[in-house]
RNA sequence: GGCGACGUGGCCAAGUGGUAAGGCAGAGGACUGCAAAUCCUUUACCCCCGGUUCGAAUCCGGGCGUCGCCUCCA
């Protein structure tokens, strides 16, 4: 396996620590609002890359966190005048139901800043012992000029980042770079007792502290969005790695940003989507679907149209599931129809076996998802036409059965559950057959059987008239129709 | 200004040395009572200009363009 390393900017042979093991760390959310649709991006990107791991026969070990002492928290609790632990607890409940939703594994563990205070006090005291930080004034600063090696992750100069003169100019700091590693407490504001007085640790040694308590030092993966890669994965290299003196991450893994009509979510721009508001529209498959068919560390441009392309391409998917499903239950054995233009149960059995290869393949080259989804797509193909001829021998039931395995478990590992149950029935389909057909059914089951052989022999005496209000009555109850050589089949419309 | 990324058909998007996956849309055809679904066929000067090479979308140089980071940010 190759993955891309923002540390080395290349594609590296994967290789972990410890073999059979991978331990990945991803920055979880500031809890001071929903998270936005961006924020999604990140997270089922790495889902997908665990997800491929596990499958691949690795045991991950997956830690996510939540930053749930900050100043936006903070903000936002002046100015809903409630507490800051008020806003947190009810952003994290919904941060952990919009990841349920989008089809996020939990994290092997999730912990939450305001649990890890101890060792992060510990953490700063070892830095100032270590002469990296200092205090003043209940503050303490990082030194980042005792650090050499600060800005290796982002690729940039020390003193190119001051002639950016962007840099908060503060008189209590050695050096304008220093960033914050504790900051005292303000009237009003949230705090833990330290040396320093009482305050709350800033957000870049949180990840540190975190990542190094629940993995160790060094781990495998680090991930996070882009955009953390300066400062704050910058930052938190350097406060690991002075403190403890060892490697911190091995693989710096950024997913790229989600633009809205090509530009970044902002708050000036106005242009946030949540993702609690999309999932009321857009099956959460949809939204993965769209999402995994650009790769991670491209720009993914967001916009109704490209929704409107991945519901019909994530219908393709499933209505070949469908209806292979179908054709297997309603196989003819005994037909005699020509099928050698078409593709035969060896031809099927192939595809499948050189889609999966595709896909691993895909995979195995940086969590290429695109690609991945080609050779399912591809696969598609290949199935659509070796139906058109439906299953006409045990070994076609094989081979289809066989297609919706592969089908299934590969959109399984893009976290796409594609094996979701039958829905039950309505009962108003018993009321349908009796006002059409007078027939009497007791289970919806029965009526849809009554009807479709209503409408059958509707057709056979070229009763059109019958036929279609048959269908048109189950349409209006939510079902399409369609005819195929091999007779009707039936399922419910997407809503 | 500094750092970085990207520029592939109408739209989106894989592909990083051997003449271009896939999705969406379009056109033509097949099937069909109609419809739906599906199948078949079809659409690429790989931003421009140089260079390296037997051979480049792919490597190197230059240009143009787009975007991101440099401040909180997934």
């Amino acid at each position: 396996m190759r993955v891309f390393n923002s540390m080395t900017r290349q594609k590296e042979e994967f290789i972990p620590l410890k073999k059979g093991e991978v331990s990945i760390y991803v920055c979880g959310p500031t809890v001071y609002n929903h998270i936005h649709i961006g924020n999604a991006r990140t997270f089922i990107s790495f889902d997908v890359i665990r997800r491929y791991l596990i499958w691949r026969g690795y045991d991950v070990r997956y830690i996510s966190n939540i930053t749930d002492v900050d100043d936006k928290i903070i903000n936002r609790a002046h100015e809903e005048g409630r507490s800051a632990e008020e806003v947190a607890s009810e952003y994290t409940a919904a941060f952990e139901k919009a990841m349920l939703a989008l089809g996020v594994l939990e994290p092997t563990i999730r912990p939450r800043a305001t649990d890890e205070i101890d060792e992060m006090i510990a953490v700063i005291d070892r830095l100032i012992t270590m002469d990296h930080a200092y205090a003043v004034d209940g503050d303490v600063y990082f030194k980042v000029r005792s650090f050499p090696s600060y800005g290796s992750l982002s690729g940039r100069q020390l003193d190119d980042m001051l002639s950016g003169a962007r840099v908060e100019i503060d008189e209590r700091k050695n050096d304008p770079l220093d960033f914050a590693l504790w900051k005292a407490a303000k009237e009003g504001e949230p705090f833990w007792d330290s040396p320093w007085g009482p305050g709350r640790p800033g957000w870049h040694i949180e990840c540190s502290c975190m990542s190094k308590k629940y993995l160790g030092m060094p781990f495998d993966i680090h991930g996070g969005g882009a955009d953390l890669i300066f400062p704050h994965h910058e930052n938190e290299i350097a406060q690991a790695e002075a403190c403890f003196e060892t490697v911190f991450a091995r693989y710096w893994m950024h997913g790229g940003m989600l633009l809205i009509d090509k530009e970044k979510m902002s708050k000036s721009l106005d242009n946030f989507l949540l993702i609690k508001d999309v999932l009321e529209q857009i099956d959460y498959r949809v939204i993965r679907l769209l999402m995994l068919q650009t790769h991670y560390r491209s720009p993914l441009d967001y916009s109704r149209e490209r929704v409107d392309e991945a519901v019909v391409a994530y219908d393709r998917i499933k209505s070949t599931l469908r209806n292979t499903q179908w054709a297997i239950e309603n196989a003819d054995i005994s037909c005699e129809c020509d099928a050698d233009e078409f593709v035969s149960a060896d031809m099927l059995r192939s595809c499948a076996e050189e889609a999966r290869a595709q896909f691993v393949e895909s995979m195995d080259d940086d969590f290429n998802t695109a690609g991945a989804l080609g050779a399912i797509f591809t696969l598609i193909g290949c199935t659509n036409t070796f139906l058109v001829h439906g299953i006409q021998s045990d070994e076609d039931t094989e081979s289809a059965r066989m297609v919706v395995e592969t089908l299934v478990e590969l959109m399984g590992i893009l976290g796409i559950d594609m094996s979701d149950g039958d829905q039950p029935l309505p009962q108003e389909l018993i009321a349908l057959a009796s006002e059409l057909l007078g027939v009497g059914a007791k289970t919806p089951e029965a009526a849809v059987d009554i009807l479709l052989e209503g409408r059958r022999a509707a057709r056979a005496s070229r009763n059109w008239g019958m036929a279609d209000a048959i269908r048109d009555g189950l349409t209006n109850l939510g079902f399409i129709v369609e005819d195929t050589a091999q007779g009707a089949r039936i399922h419910l419309e997407r809503r």
